[in-house]
RNA sequence: GGAGAGGUGCUAGAGUGGUUGAAUAGGCCGGUCUCGAAAACCGGAGUACGGGUAACCGUACCGAGGGUUCGAAUCCCUCCCUCUCCGCCA
């Protein structure tokens, strides 16, 4: 969310911005609905002021020693504001949620080292790390994730296909194993080298967190969402004729409200509940950064990507993230990201898996982010380098949409915190990672050395 | 799910519908005292928006949103949340 202020003061720089983003000059359509709100609120101000004024001299006019008259001819007074009163009230309610609603589908400004670019194939490569395995001096063509597992009977897509569909995967014995210690490894590193404290969160969360984080109101098709029992087998009357059958498109409509005012949403990534744990507070300077990581489940409707990575586990619409989180003070939060690339690069470095980090250009960076850093780890399976994490720097910009801030330590004024978030890493695209980097050619794995201590001792899966 | 009790500032905790943006205590900041600290004493301090060069002024905010009233922290309605007892449940 943007600062009305910023944009009033500085609109040539927002509208530069936007176009940096691909969109239309906004700001003079957003300044004509400030202007007009404004222009509202002041005239309800004055006569709030007025109405306030005089209903003290009323109760100074009715109490001990007044002048009964005088209170009634004041009450008589009022009495015509009051219609007004109320009319400017209304107006401005309205006018507020549709400056909202415009502002809260803005995307984030991008930081201004971003490179310019449509789409991914502009994104600017910063660094590469490791050595690709040389299969075709070991003599065999590598394999991909998926074919390695389904023949070692251990990862099982029909089983999981004729329970949940599409998109999902069981994994068992040893890929289920490694798995889980791919979680734990992570989370130790992270918790015990980087500073993050650990956290727990609950995984579903009302809209207003979503919104939080920009997940809302903008990507609700990209969200699964979880609806009580309850809510479904109530039907209220204006949604169903006398045989009790759903009828008409309002009935349609109220239907969708009723749901969306029950439902919590599933998160799709850690980043929603860590983020809005500073929600709705003010924190001291000297309290900043904090860090936050958490494992948890994530799921994603995958709602535009039909056809995409059908095969195997890498787009799935559940997989477990470790997630990153830091919350830092206004200047601190470039740093902060570099950082935040650096403790999930190390993950790579501990397993070492081959990866690249490219900064993503304007047209390829998140609707919440200033700046966004990818990770790419070496699929030999694929011939390519896939994302496997993406580390986000989204200044004040969910802050705002929370209320998030802290008080400088050098000076009374509030600001809002920069929030950012990162994989580190996803754990099923890990998963992927070492199966193909550590596959030998008659189709086991080698466990990764820093694996081992959470593998029991088993160096690898497979006979 | 049933019955009940509550949500007030950083915290605890008052608050007959009318100078209550909010008593009081603690904490916090500044000062006096002290070599320094503690104690004691004095003073200060909410957030947002709007106006003003500024001092400052106005408006809103006592869980959220509506309503009653000339006037609401206080009365009414809806919702959210917390707690206690009972029931159900991993």
């Amino acid at each position: 969310m943007h600062d009305l202020k910023w944009i009033r003061e500085n609109p040539q720089s927002f509208d530069a911005g936007l176009k940096r983003r691909g969109l239309e000059p906004m700001s003079p359509a957003i300044l004509k609905l400030d202007e007009e709100r404004r222009a509202n609120t002041g005239a309800l101000q004055d006569m709030q002021a007025r109405r306030n004024a005089a209903s003290k001299e009323i109760g100074k006019a009715k109490g001990k020693g007044g002048d009964p008259e005088k209170a009634e001819a004041l009450i008589a007074e009022v009495a015509g504001l009051k219609e007004k009163i109320a009319a400017g009230e209304k107006r401005e309610r309205e006018m507020d949620e549709q400056l909202k609603s415009v502002l809260a589908a803005i995307p984030n400004l991008l930081q201004a080292d971003v490179p310019d670019g449509p789409d991914e194939s502009a994104n600017v490569e910063l660094r590469k790390w490791g050595h690709p395995r040389n299969f075709e001096k070991e003599g065999f063509e590598p394999k991909q994730h998926f074919e390695l597992g389904e023949a070692l009977k251990l990862m099982d897509f029909e089983a999981a296909a004729k329970m949940s569909g599409a998109r999902f995967t069981v994994l068992k014995g040893g890929l289920a194993r490694l798995e889980r210690a791919l979680g734990q490894f992570m989370l130790d590193v992270q918790t015990g080298e980087h500073g993050y404290t650990e956290v727990s969160p609950p995984i579903l969360v009302r809209d207003h967190a979503m919104f939080g984080t920009a997940q809302l109101p903008k990507f609700e098709e990209d969200q699964f969402w979880a609806i009580s029992g309850e809510l479904l087998s109530t039907k209220s009357e204006d949604e169903v004729d006398e045989a009790g059958t759903l009828v008409g498109e309002i009935a349609y409509l109220n239907l969708v409200t009723r749901l969306r005012e029950g439902r919590l949403s599933l998160v799709p990534t850690a980043e929603v509940p860590l983020t809005n744990l500073v929600r709705e507070s003010i924190l001291a300077e000297a309290d900043l950064p904090l860090r936050f990581t958490a494992l948890t489940p994530c799921f994603r409707a995958e709602a535009g990507a039909a056809g995409r990575d059908t095969r195997g586990m890498i787009r799935q619409h559940q997989f477990y993230k470790v997630e990153m989180v830091s919350i830092t003070a206004a200047g601190q939060s470039e740093a902060e990201h570099g950082r935040m690339t650096g403790c999930a690069e190390e993950i790579l470095k501990r397993l070492d898996l081959p990866y690249r980090v490219v900064v993503l250009c304007s047209g390829d960076t998140g609707f919440a982010s200033r700046r966004t850093h990818d990770i790419e780890v070496w699929l030999p399976g694929q011939d390519a380098y896939r994302e496997i994490s993406s580390c986000s720097n989204c200044g004040d910009f969910q802050a705002r949409r929370m209320q998030a801030r802290y008080r400088p330590a050098e000076s009374k004024d509030i600001q809002f915190v920069h929030t950012l978030n990162g994989s580190g890493l996803a754990v099923g695209r890990t998963l992927i990672a070492v199966m193909e980097n550590y596959q030998q050619k008659d189709g086991g794995i080698r466990v990764p050395e820093a694996l081992r201590p959470y593998m029991g001792g088993i160096e690898r899966i497979g006979a």
